[in-house]
DNA sequence: TCATTAACACGGG
DNA sequence: CCCGTGTTAATGA
């Protein structure tokens, strides 16, 4: 592994925990809709994204699935990180987003690195803190009740992982992610348009915010 | 009141 | 024709 494909994350740790990367780390690419962990799984290598993005969702008793939230560069998935200090089984599916380009370490020197390296400290930490916040607000959402800001928010998000405002989408697809019915997401991505916040074609929702 | 399910019409590819 | 979209009606929480 040569310097350069760590440049996203060089500036996240030091030089020698990098280098340690470098000799213990696989980095693996996904395309869209590729699916990289799952339900039940035994996680053996933990996951840090280099570039593009990735979508994590779980699923209830039923078999629903449920968008839990988007992950980009320089992050990582807390909950597997979770799995991986508990030699735990995978609660969640993981499934690429964009191109993404990940970096696989063992599960072994996870804790290794814990006393090792600060910045890997606080890497962990900075970590769990941002999820906990988003799943925070995800339950404001939920117990407030209002959909259509769901809505607008998870367009946004996959607008903004995506780096592009224009998102190819159904609102069928949108529907399975908020976990609603498609009648209701037809009727307010309506709504969003008559607010001049989206526009919307076949396929296709276009943020108005996000345009240059 | 608002979501869900089922059913239907319209239109583009 | 199939799929995505936009509505409506009936029902339930």
């Amino acid at each position: 592994m040569t310097t350069s494909e760590l440049s996203a994350i060089k500036y996240l740790f030091d030089a020698e925990l990098l280098d340690e990367m470098r000799q213990e780390g696989r980095i693996a690419n996904f395309s869209p809709g590729e699916e990289i962990m799952d339900i039940g799984q035994q996680v053996t290598r933990f996951p840090i994204i280099l570039s593009g993005s990735l979508k994590v969702m779980t699923e209830n008793e039923k078999g629903q699935e449920m968008l839990l939230y988007f992950l980009e560069s320089g992050d990582t998935c807390a909950m597997t990180m979770q799995c991986c200090f508990g030699n735990k089984k995978s609660s969640i599916r993981v499934v690429s987003e964009t191109d993404t380009e990940i970096l696989f370490v063992p599960v072994q020197k996870m804790e290794e690195w814990l006393l090792k390296y600060s910045s890997w400290r606080s890497f962990v930490f900075d970590n769990y803190q941002a999820r906990l916040d988003e799943m925070l607000h995800a339950v404001d959402q939920l117990a407030f009740d209002n959909l259509e800001e769901r809505l607008y928010k998870y367009l946004k998000d996959k607008a903004m992982v995506n780096r592009n405002p224009k998102i190819e989408i159904t609102h069928h697809q949108a529907a399975t992610d908020l976990n609603t019915s498609r009648v209701v997401v037809s009727r307010l991505m309506k709504k969003l348009e008559k607010q001049n916040l989206i526009a919307q074609e076949r396929g296709t929702v276009k943020i108005l915010e996000f345009e240059g």
